[in-house]
DNA sequence: GTTCATATGTGCATACTGCATCTATCAGAA
DNA sequence: TTCTGATAGATGCAGTATGCACATATGAAC
């Protein structure tokens, strides 16, 4: 909480747009920047990105190998694994519970929230 | 990313739940960390819990006093301010934008993506 | 040959977080 | 009375994450 009047999101949104953004379509990392500043989502650091794809690598999510074919710098070219793909559907869960959770607190129980959890936690991580 | 294999849910998730909960509820921390554990999200810390709630209230999102009214050790009851029920607004924005791009990513175009973004940024931020 | 867009990265200072641990109050059991 | 356990809040430490600034390199256009 740095600056409190800035956007910033933290790292599990980063990682998992880019795990999203992965999935149909194998990207280099300049790419993959680009594709975030025009989503519409608070700018992140290109620096962060290159690092949490290196990250995202060492994990197991994504693979990726030097492309050299084109003219220019070379890229390296991410692909999402099936690590990544089982990871992105739980996450998915995670986040629709999680909605779930804001929704039912924002319009919900007037004073003192009632018992029962609507769903299990998901096993989900970066 | 410090294990991969366990849940964790990065800062922006616990300190939203922890407004949202608040919205409809004055509550202080011990309770707060119990309705999460509750919630059906991954365990949070509760040490974690509690210095999120002081920096929620060092950023003005949310205003505590020291509770000696009731038995037991005193409580510190927190409750949402005017900038913390603005704040959770613009972040149900922002994570509405967040899970279209990733719905757009996962189901939408083939290889390359379309340009027009669909949402403008929100500024929200902890 | 200088400049600009492309493409990827690192160093630093700061911030966040899980784990372990600490303090303290009070109820009820032994 | 003393002991234990639930309640209530907090901190120190080590590891990790992140924004900012900056570094490096390629190739096209001028």
């Amino acid at each position: 909480m740095a600056d409190e009047s800035k956007p910033r999101l933290h790292g599990e949104m980063l990682s998992t747009s880019l795990l999203a953004f992965l999935k149909n379509w194998s990207a280099y990392g300049y790419q993959l920047s680009q594709r975030l500043a025009e989503s519409g989502m608070p700018q992140f650091d290109s620096g962060t990105v290159y690092r949490t794809l290196r990250q995202l690598e060492k994990t197991g999510m994504v693979s990726s190998f030097w492309d050299t074919s084109a003219s220019g710098p070379a890229r390296r070219m991410y692909s999402l694994t099936q690590a990544g793909e089982i990871f992105l559907s739980g996450w998915m869960e995670t986040l629709a519970n999680y909605q779930a959770i804001l929704q039912r607190a924002l319009t919900g129980w007037a004073t003192v929230p009632p018992a029962a959890p609507a769903h299990e936690p998901v096993d989900s991580t970066l």
